[in-house]
DNA sequence: TGTACATCAGTGAACGCGCGTTCACTGATGTAC
DNA sequence: TGTACATCAGTGAACGCGCGTTCACTGATGTAC
């Protein structure tokens, strides 16, 4: 951060600037990612950026990537710390809530990153692509074992990636920018358990 | 619009440039709401506004309260077109997906106008008042329903408007302004199908 | 009914701000011989 | 090992943009007598 920089070439500039955009993302949200302002933070012209990113649609994208593989993150965490189980319908299912615990926390957390890793900047922001082991996969693969674990039925399987993505990232989106923001922890903590409760419910196919 | 005026005073410039905005924002969402361009729109200089609303922020507010009205219209229309049933417990359901019906046809026919009744511009936008008869209080009252007609337990109907909220608004979300942006009008029906299927499932409590 | 005057609702120019982007440039580095 | 020179990665000034907001102002309207 604005450390002063001795020699003329920076060396390494383009992460330095991918850093700084970060950290503007995180403490102020997307808006705050601009060219002059990541460099102003670096300490370099806004037009050396121009040097790394072609123009500041670009340098926003670097970031978002960077913000969604911390989303990621977060919900890896959470499924490793799910306890394996010899009841394999249950393991399951806290795996399934797990994905959706570690994207609201992230969200909770990380505001700022939270919404920038959904930032479009007025062009369409890709659809989810299966096989990048990205948020969606880790939502995917988790309703595949809810399937194989008996829980939910295969004729129920189809979308329900999106029906639960919905539930979380609704919540998570009332609770940081919505009328839902200001809730105490308290509150915070009871509706994301009883939307989750929701969600895993909503998943169960009674035998 | 921009019609030219004849007159010195306009006669009814508040309801103009609220108009202006809400057209603005119909179009291009709540960041397209300033004060010049609703100006501009009406055909009157930018200071003319300060005669009306005391800065940006009070405009925009306007605006976002004529938004999130239509939204309630919305979910009205739909809860009317739910045909009365002499199974009780039927027609209550319908009137509980109606109100997301509502609320998604909404966001997806007027994409702008939602993004604005929940836009804030850094303020915290304030948390629903009950009673207000607005799309919280026809969710609240859905929601009651079930619990009278004895599809959901007294027990789990805490926070159910939250959950059901979530799931709704997320979709909306990801749809207009999320990775889920430019899915065609199949795929989009299909999606909203099997979230309403999944908040209406995980909303029942079996007997 | 006519007139003086207060009040109200506009105008138009200007301010400072931060933005993306372009331009001609210069200092630092690396390479060929 | 030393030097000429091409290339690379920066600088700094400037552009035009739209924004919110303030200022001194003026045209239109309404009211008291």
């Amino acid at each position: 951060m604005s450390r002063t920089r001795t020699t003329y070439h920076h060396g390494d500039l383009r992460n330095a600037l991918l850093a700084a955009g970060a950290e503007l993302a995180e403490v102020a949200g997307p808006d705050a990612v601009t060219i002059r302002a990541v460099a102003a933070k670096v300490g370099v012209s806004p037009t050396a950026a121009y040097r790394h990113f072609a123009d500041h649609a670009e340098l926003l994208e670097a970031v978002r990537q960077h913000a969604m593989d911390r989303l990621s993150d977060s919900m890896r965490r959470y499924l490793r710390r799910v306890p394996p189980s010899d009841a394999a319908a249950l393991a399951a299912l806290n795996r399934f809530t797990a994905t959706g615990r570690g994207y609201l926390h992230f969200a909770l957390t990380e505001p700022g990153l939270f919404r920038t890793a959904f930032a479009t900047g007025h062009k369409t922001l890709a659809p989810p692509q299966p096989g990048s082991g990205g948020p969606f996969d880790m939502l995917t693969d988790a309703l595949d074992d809810l399937v194989a674990v008996g829980y939910l039925a295969p004729e129920h399987r189809p979308l329900a990636e999106i029906a639960a993505w919905s539930a979380v990232h609704g919540l998570a989106d009332l609770l940081i920018e919505g009328p839902l923001r200001g809730l105490g922890r308290r509150d915070r903590n009871a509706v994301i358990d009883r939307t989750i409760e929701m969600v895993a419910h909503g998943m169960h196919t009674a035998r």
